[in-house]
DNA sequence: CTATTTTTAATGATTAACATTAAAAATAGA
DNA sequence: TCTATTTTTAATGTTAATCATTAAAAATAG
């Protein structure tokens, strides 16, 4: 069926940023971000990604990816 | 401060679908599918986008784009 | 070992996707 | 121009799920 997947660790790791800080900077709770990071969500708002985009100096297809099984 | 902006069309021509074929193989109503195409919507559900990109063959950052303003 | 960071869990509020129905607007074809 | 099809807008309601918060457990670092 294929899925979304995120993967902020990669971007996290260049610029160097923990998850702690980033949640900061973006503006939602550590709590959050972690479920956010270990795909535990099933959706997500533009703003946040946005957020994210903009903390980390990416582009949305440097953190999220559809993976295709099969 | 930057905006995530959903760009359907190109991948829709390229493809040759139109809106109501695209709805019906992604599996969510046209009206719906026209909202997402014209950025009427603030958030999307993975398997929403998952479904998209399956039914395209495309990857997420063909559709979805970080759009920042200076 | 101890302090910090990250993850998991549980609860609750609020947002908003998505369905559905209906109508209006836009586009295409004859 | 007229008509059929497609797309968009609008309104309403249901349901899903983000996100906050608190607390505790687990992992990591020093």
């Amino acid at each position: 069926m294929g899925k979304i997947v995120l993967r902020l660790d990669r971007m996290m790791v260049e610029r160097k940023i923990s998850l702690n800080e980033l949640a900061e900077r973006v503006g939602i709770s550590n709590v959050n971000l972690s479920k956010i990071k270990n795909n535990k969500v099933t959706a997500i708002r533009f703003s946040t990604l946005a957020a994210i985009c903009k903390v980390l100096e990416c582009e949305v297809g440097d953190i999220l990816e559809y993976q295709k099984n099969d």
